[in-house]
DNA sequence: TGGGCCGGCGCG
DNA sequence: AAAGCGCGCCGGCCCA
């Protein structure tokens, strides 16, 4: 059974009953609490909620202690669906998609900022009714999108794992990441020296900053976090760079270098995860930042705040299980490459995919060169297969890439090709790549390959290799998004079965669940299962093998 | 002073 | 050793 939701902008709303196909099944409810209406009929029966936004409803629920199993994301579902017909960017809300449904001007969507202020804004019920959601549109566009839906191919899998997709990252919010401030504090003071009072430095970061600044000699003077001012100081020192990256520096000989490395590395931490980022982002034991689902082309998610999927690797040390809890962290082992084997169809290459290490098992193709490991040139030939790479050594890993696994090698050939002529390319389930925009058109359809190139615009052969590499990428990136995401929707099936569990991370290839330690190895068992799940939802027979890697913890640093 | 771009680097 | 794909966030810096 669907149930069709709608908002009155007054904590009230509509619910409508729809049949599977989404045809109305009853008249409009009108109820004057809508979390309690909600509350009430999800526990009897649990059926699959119709709302434009999960984003916007369903945080209210959680807050109530109301969990539901299944829902239809209009607005996802709508950008799934307009993104598959190439019209990437187009207004997604049901006010907007019911317009397109009438030929009736199309209504902008609203930007996040002033949605979130809206609550709160509205003096009369004038404005009020004007941003609740009308009951008749979400039953119509939800209609709609069932029969478009249909048409195509895995798209039933697609919206219903998307939608799924927004609770989880609703509940992720609202239950947070167990996150000790305590341990968070002591390891920036061991790394950095004591939190600093005002706008100042910690120690070692000054402390560097004075020895860079000697470093120099006494007649320059740098700013460490200025790279215009490091380049102008290694120019008057002889040793003209073109940027100060890294592995740049690395290769110069110069007092200053070691110095900068190191405060570099050390500013990263203080400017982005230091002590400002502990005020703003943890509270209360957690760490509850935003994800934004769908809010990259491949269907990865992205983070509107908190940079919850950068977290630096020392900082796992402050992701503490609540005592007598566990954290279990699994993630899929070289999830990219399996998943070309599997989307390619070749047979070798999903053979070789089907248990342990992926790269090693390829590394029979290589030879040892003292240099580089053979797994190592496994692993280069594939990325570069993947991402589009072909320089230096890789042309020869590329080769032996070719001739042991064609299947694989074309397909992602085939992608490639297919951005380069403009066409549009798809995940396993239909997630569909942006269209190359009007300028890259323009460029690419004068034929001038080697013309003059406009300044900062590159030239034609440059737009179309760089087109190729995102599409031959996409296809494999999103599809691997297709297999999390499916992995998400069933273990969070799994883990409501045993009641305490929480998924408390996701981060594309990876989950973490906090769990009475007593569950620790059923939600090890659930994770192993939904995977296997992921892989025959999404390839059927394919041999190739999604083995988990999972870790039984008290802190995400000790995972690995 | 605030907006927007860029260099650089964290994550996968 | 870097590279080839996808992101978000910071400070510096330029401009209005």
């Amino acid at each position: 059974m669907r149930v069709a939701v709608g908002e009155d902008g007054r904590g009230g709303g509509a619910l409508r009953v729809l049949t599977e196909d989404g045809v109305a099944d009853g008249p409009v409810h009108r109820v004057p609490d809508l979390v309690a209406a909600v509350a009430e009929r999800e526990r009897d029966g649990a059926p699959r909620w119709v709302w434009p936004s999960t984003a916007r409803l369903y945080p209210r629920l959680l807050r109530a202690g109301v969990r539901v199993a299944r829902c239809h994301d209009l607005e996802l579902v709508e950008s799934l669906l307009l993104g598959h017909a190439g019209r990437y960017g187009e207004p997604r809300s049901v006010r907007a998609a019911w317009a397109r449904l009438r030929g009736e001007p199309v209504p902008p969507d609203r930007p996040p900022r002033e949605e979130a202020a809206q609550a709160s804004l509205f003096d009369d019920d004038r404005e009020r009714d004007a941003a609740g959601d009308d009951i008749e549109q979400v039953v119509a566009v939800h209609a709609a999108q069932r029969r478009a839906i249909a048409e195509l191919d895995g798209f039933a899998l697609l919206a219903a794992a998307e939608s799924a997709g927004a609770l989880v990252a609703a509940e992720l919010t609202h239950d947070g990441l167990p996150w000790s401030a305590d341990e968070h504090d002591a390891l920036l003071t061991e790394m950095l020296g004591p939190r600093p009072s005002g706008g100042l430095r910690p120690r070692r970061l000054q402390d560097l900053a004075d020895r860079i600044n000697a470093a120099f000699g006494p007649r320059t003077h740098v700013n460490p976090d200025s790279p215009t001012q490091i380049l102008k100081a290694f120019a008057a020192a002889g040793l003209p760079v073109p940027s100060t990256r890294a592995h740049v520096l690395k290769r110069l000989d110069h007092p200053a270098v070691p110095l900068l490395l190191e405060y570099k590395e050390l500013a990263r931490l203080h400017t982005a995860h230091g002590w400002a980022w502990l005020d703003t982002w943890v509270g209360g034991g957690r760490f509850r930042p935003e994800y934004v689902v769908g809010g990259v082309v491949s269907g990865r998610w992205a983070t509107s705040g908190g940079g919850a999927l950068q977290i630096p690797r020392v900082l796992r040390r402050a992701v503490v299980a609540d005592p007598g809890w566990s954290l279990v962290v699994a993630d899929a082992a070289q999830l990219e490459p399996r998943v070309l084997a599997a989307l390619a169809g070749d047979r070798a290459f999903a053979d070789a995919a089907a248990h342990g290490d992926l790269y090693a098992a390829l590394s029979d193709a290589f030879r040892d060169s003292g240099e580089v490991s053979a797994r190592d040139k496994a692993k280069i030939g594939l990325l570069s297969a993947m991402y589009g790479g072909g320089t230096g050594e890789a042309v020869q890993f590329l080769a032996v890439l070719k001739s042991r696994f064609p299947a694989a090698f074309e397909y992602v050939e085939a992608a490639a090709r297919a951005g380069e002529s403009g066409r549009l390319v798809r995940s396993r389930l239909g997630r569909t790549c942006p269209p190359p925009s009007a300028g890259w058109r323009e460029l690419t359809s004068a034929g001038d390959d080697d013309g003059p190139a406009e300044p900062g615009r590159g030239t034609a052969a440059q737009a179309l290799r760089s087109r190729g590499r995102f599409t031959r990428n996409f296809v494999v990136q999103a599809t691997a998004a297709d297999w999390a995401l499916a992995l998400l929707g069933s273990l969070r099936r799994r883990l409501t079965a045993l009641d305490e569990p929480r998924l408390v991370f996701f981060q594309h290839d990876e989950v973490v669940v906090h769990t009475p330690e007593a569950q620790a190895e059923d939600v090890a068992d659930a994770i192993r299962a939904a995977a296997e799940e992921a892989r025959l939802l999404l390839f059927g027979d394919t041999p190739a093998r999604f083995p988990m890697e999972i870790a039984i913890v008290d802190r995400y640093s000790d995972a690995k």
